[in-house]
Parts: C-alpha cells; structure tokens; sequence
DNA sequence: ATCCAGGCGTTAT
DNA sequence: ATAACGCATGGA
C-alpha cells in the first residue's frame, strides 16, 4: 500500500524495518490517514507555465507565515483575498500599503504583526523565490517572523530541501510515546527523525503532514487514544 | 463563555 | 538558559 511513497526505503528485509520504530510509526500513520498531499497550494492562477513554480514557491512561503500559531482555515481565507487583488507576487506585495495588506490577512490572526513580517520576508528572499535557489537555513533564521518551524516549512515545502519540520503536534507526540523527555527541544526532536530516516524529501514532506493530522484527529490536548494505531500496536504506552 | 490553532520576538526571572 | 507575555481571528 501506498508504494509510492515508500520508495526511498533500502532495507534488505521486514526485520531491519521493524527495529526502526521511527520508521514503523510512519507506516502505522500512513496506514490510518492515507497520504496528505502537503503542501496545499489552491492557486489555479498562473498566467503562464514559467510563473508556475515561483508563484507556488511564494503562496507557500506566504502561508508558513500566515499559519504561525494560526488555524489553516483562516489562512486559506487570507490567501484566498491575496489571490483575487493578484498579490501572490512578491513584488506586488513590496509595494502595497501595509494596512490594507494587514486588512486582507486578517483572518489570520495576529495581521499587523503578519504584516510586516510578510514584507521583511518576501524582501528577504526576492532573490530566492524567483531563482528557485535555496537559501541557508541560517540565513532565514536572521529574518524577522521566521522561527525554525518556519524556516524549516520553507525550507521543505517551498524549495524541497529535505530537512524535518518539527511543531508542537511532533513534540507532543515524542514525549508521549516516550521517544524524548519533556520539554523536547526543537533540535532534538528534529535529530530523532533525521538521524533514523533516509534524507529523503517527499517522506519528510508526507511524515510531517501526517503528524499534524494525527495530532488535530486523535492525539490532540485531550487524546483520543482508544482510535489511536500507535496505542492499539502498543507503540505508544498511554 | 472558554479554549485552541501547522509560532515568533521581546522582556523578565 | 528558560519562562512569561503580547500578538488576534474564527471555529468547536
């Protein structure tokens, strides 16, 4: 099932793969969500085919920003506004007014301060969304509203590096399966995934996803834990 | 009404 | 180093 996106696996036998529990949650996960298509892009909007890849380069990179600590459905509202005045450009979104930018986002929560930090990024890295190259991890962290996460959503999502983003969904799900101990750092939450998976972009881009589906559905705040794979395979102890 | 969502930067201990 | 706080809307 779902061989596609299994591929990047090298094992010799079904015994190596099962000592990787890291790997095994994966599967387990894989196998009760199903893949889910991250990174969402809706824009339908490209004038010509050469547009293409810059223009969903900068609609994600404008949601990283906008999803910060924020529900997805209220940055789809966002987005959806910045389509319609055509301001998934980043040099259009240079010259607009900061207000009524902040107007347009503020679905999304915190929008003055989204604002802003929307124009110092995408002024940032004009050079990187239109060439395609990708930037420094270190170099997006300098950047004002770019957070690890963010630098890392970027990183993966935007420019298909392959690095692991880690969120409070990963976190939470580590210190209950016991993986890592509260508070389980940034780095050392990312170290786990990395260091027991092959550098392998689509399987970071599908395992991050399935985490947050995983953390909004059942191991939420107040878990669902009688639903949960991982507690039925005795992965997880609570 | 209260709580939370795909964090981050600043300021206080 | 780590904790607490402000930023803010919209859905459950």
């Amino acid at each position: 099932m779902y061989k596609e996106f299994k591929i990047a696996f090298n094992y010799k036998n079904q015994k190596d793969e099962d000592k990787n529990i890291i790997l095994k949650i994966y599967n387990l996960l894989l196998e009760q969500y199903g893949p889910q298509g991250w990174w969402p892009v809706k824009g339908k909007y490209f004038p010509d085919e050469k547009n293409r890849d810059e223009e969903n380069r900068y609609e994600i990179i404008v949601g990283a920003i906008l999803t910060q600590n924020t529900a997805w459905k209220n940055v789809e509202k966002a987005l959806s506004n910045l389509r319609e005045e055509g301001l998934i450009d980043p040099d259009r979104i240079m010259k607009i007014d900061t207000n009524k930018l902040a107007e347009l986002i503020r679905s999304s929560g915190y929008y003055n301060q989204k604002a802003l930090r929307l124009k110092e990024v995408t002024e940032n890295l004009l050079f990187y969304i239109k060439t395609g190259k990708i930037p420094k991890r270190e170099e997006l962290l300098i950047i004002r509203g770019i957070g690890p996460e963010t630098a890392d959503s970027i990183l993966l999502y935007a420019f298909h590096y392959p690095i692991f983003v880690v969120d409070a969904y990963t976190r939470r799900l580590l210190i209950r399966i016991g993986l890592c101990k509260f508070p389980c750092s940034y780095d050392d939450a990312q170290n786990l995934f990395m260091s027991n998976l092959p550098r392998d972009e689509k399987l970071f881009n599908e395992y991050h996803a399935l985490i947050v589906k995983h953390g909004k559905d059942l191991c939420k705040k107040n878990p669902l834990c009688s639903k949960c794979i991982l507690k039925k395979k005795s992965i997880c102890p609570k």
